[in-house]
DNA sequence: GTCTATAATGCGATAGAC
DNA sequence: GTCTATCGCATTATAGAC
């Protein structure tokens, strides 16, 4: 039961990547029901049919786009490393989280807006899958705490914390920018969230 | 140059009341564009044409509920004394927002909503209004620092952590109970802030 | 004040020429 | 593979009866 072989000439590889790399720039500035093809086709440099050429339609894109990044997206989760340095592990997973709403605020927000909306066409993709990534990587957590290594905390709180403290520098960026004025706000965000999760996880505390 | 006094009739209130109750219901689960005068009409127990009787647009329900709720949703940081005790003043502030996450998540998501979307209903609603009075918080709690009564922490992230970790609990609520199953958010979230915000701002550290 | 009917527009998707 | 033209539906807003 593997889904049907789907194989793509290098004209229709590079407009389908044309097509995604459009589609993320209208969808998270607008949200599913926000953006039009229209929208889509005029950033990609194709027209409207073109694009139901490649794609069947508007959902399918989106789906498309969805189920990509979804897999970069939990990558640095998937990378804590239960033999690494706990402090230093958990420590390392902010930062990366932290860069990716500063290198990748586009696609924080495309999940921000289909989470917000109820995430109709994201719960089925990750449905099984995340659950039991955030249980797993907390089970290795609550490993370290048992063993002293870092301070006594809710592992999956503390993983809620770190999606809320560094996600919400991309997906709130216009308010954040509206108050810090000419301040780079990364700047800021990468001394202030280290100091937080170093004295959270100190173990003598 | 005042606006023009504005008076309603009983009638006049309460059906506008029921329609600013529906918008909300409508509008912060599917963002601006997503939503149609038909859901709100529906959601209100009236018909579309009957909305466009109290308000001149969809816009103009969207706007009027947007300068409501801004009011209410800002009460808690405006009431952050200068003269109270530092740390409980912070953490009570903390606690307070938590409590609207739980109480009004339709309302912080009809902010998330807007703001994701680059705030273009919101900027000039704000402007000069919410830089202000954090710029005039985050003074307060400068204050606090140098007489040495909390921790040395950027008082301005400090408000955006805050934001950050209570609103999360609203906004990505379908997320937050897709991972924990049938446990309680809200109870664990106020015990895990709680620890984080004494922690960091203990100032013996 | 409230309704039914409809105008006016926007948008997803298709038809068919090239 | 790509385009122009267009269908068909959804949606905002208005007209006009009651």
């Amino acid at each position: 039961m593997t889904e049907p072989e789907k194989t793509f000439s290098r004209i229709q590889l590079r407009n389908r990547k044309r097509i995604l790399d459009a589609a993320l720039e209208v969808f998270s500035q607008n949200g599913f029901r926000g953006s039009t093809l229209d929208q889509i086709a005029s950033e990609a440099g194709l027209s409207k049919p073109n694009l139901i050429y490649y794609f069947s339609s508007k959902e399918d894109i989106h789906r498309t786009l969805l189920v990509d990044l979804l897999d970069i997206w939990l990558q640095p989760l998937r990378d804590i490393d239960a033999t690494g340095e706990p402090r230093e592990e958990l420590l390392q997973y902010v930062q990366r989280k932290l860069q990716m709403s500063k290198e990748m605020p586009r696609e924080s927000r495309l999940f921000a807006n289909e989470t917000l909306q109820g995430a109709p066409r994201l719960t089925e993709i990750m449905e099984g899958g995340l659950k039991d990534l955030v249980d797993e990587k907390a089970a290795i957590i609550d490993g370290w705490i048992a063993e002293g290594k870092i301070a006594k905390v809710d592992p999956v709180h503390l993983i809620f914390s770190i999606w809320a403290l560094t996600q919400h520098y991309a997906d709130f960026e216009v308010q954040i920018r509206a108050i810090l004025g000419k301040k780079d706000p990364f700047k800021g965000a990468e001394i202030f969230l280290d100091m937080v999760f170093r004295k959270l996880l100190d173990p003598n505390t």
